[in-house]
DNA sequence: TTGTTTTTACCCACTTTTCCCCACTTCACC
DNA sequence: GGTGAAGTGGGGAAAAGTGGGTAAAAACAA
């Protein structure tokens, strides 16, 4: 399993291509390699995940009956706005405009290494969650989830 | 298995033909290749489904019990507007203009990849939809899919 | 059946986008 | 400082997307 970390900051050049930090390529599961999905966040950023570990998601999706109402909806919203994509000969990633546009990325973009995907960030974006997180409330939220409290338990394993 | 995903908008031509959309074509079984079942959604769509896909659905339909009323209605309706069709050299699909005129579609057309199936709306018809779907809506859609509750189980199977 | 009209599908032409390749600059490490 | 990898930018070939003409096929009427 891959754990990627770290953050690295690089420019998105007019064909809306980032190169793909190096350091992060290095913790590729070499099977997966150069293939990823990338589609909306939860907080306005993109969420970029290496073929193998989406594979996992699909698994999860391909038990959802489509003949539901509910099944139908989870379904298309969640891969509407999703991508597969690959990096080019210059291990850049192709970032499609849709998303760009509404993870309000140009010019900049950050990616963050977050365990088994990586988070790409617009500097404005992640300056305003940033401002809205003290370091003391951080250390309360750390507390909270790393804290004694017994989490394989509380998360169903 | 095919899993289809993403948004792609093209428009319509006079003829009723749209382009197919490339990424959405990477994405078919060889096998099936070029050969789709076209239908009246659920929603005010149109249901797209390559070949093999097809198959699976025409299974399950082959195990609903004829000699009951609903059993009945169901199989009719279900397959009484759908279509066999195929591309054209130009990777375009002819679209029927009965099942253009009942999913509203006229002059631009929205390819939706949902997984085992295409979803093909009117830009009107799923500005509708959207409406009703909110930021807060579409985290809840996230946390069912990658969530850790079992869907296999919620589904049965 | 025959002739007429409509439909269908293939072909060609053009525009736009995507991807690949080459070149230059910057940075890290020796 | 030298060397190689990482990051950045742009030009050109190929593919995708779009529109229209034309001929074969199908549908319809006389």
């Amino acid at each position: 399993m891959p754990s990627f970390k770290g953050e690295y900051e690089h420019s998105v050049d007019a064909k809306g291509r980032v190169a793909f930090p190096a350091k992060l390529r290095k913790a590729l599961n070499p099977d997966a390699q150069e293939n990823f999905t990338l589609l909306r966040g939860l907080e306005p950023c993109l969420y970029l995940y290496p073929k193998d570990e989406w594979e996992q998601v699909e698994r999860k999706l391909s038990g959802i009956n489509s003949f539901t109402k509910q099944g139908r909806t989870v379904k298309r919203n969640f891969l509407r706005f999703a991508e597969d994509l690959s990096l080019d000969k210059q291990n850049r990633i192709p970032l499609p405009s849709h998303l760009m546009n509404w993870a309000a990325i140009d010019g900049t973009a950050i990616f963050i290494g977050s365990g088994e995907r990586i988070e790409i960030w617009s500097p404005e974006k992640l300056e305003e969650v940033d401002s809205n997180l003290s370091f003391e409330s951080y250390q309360d939220l750390f507390e909270q989830v790393m804290g004694d409290n017994d989490l394989e338990e509380a998360n169903g394993g």
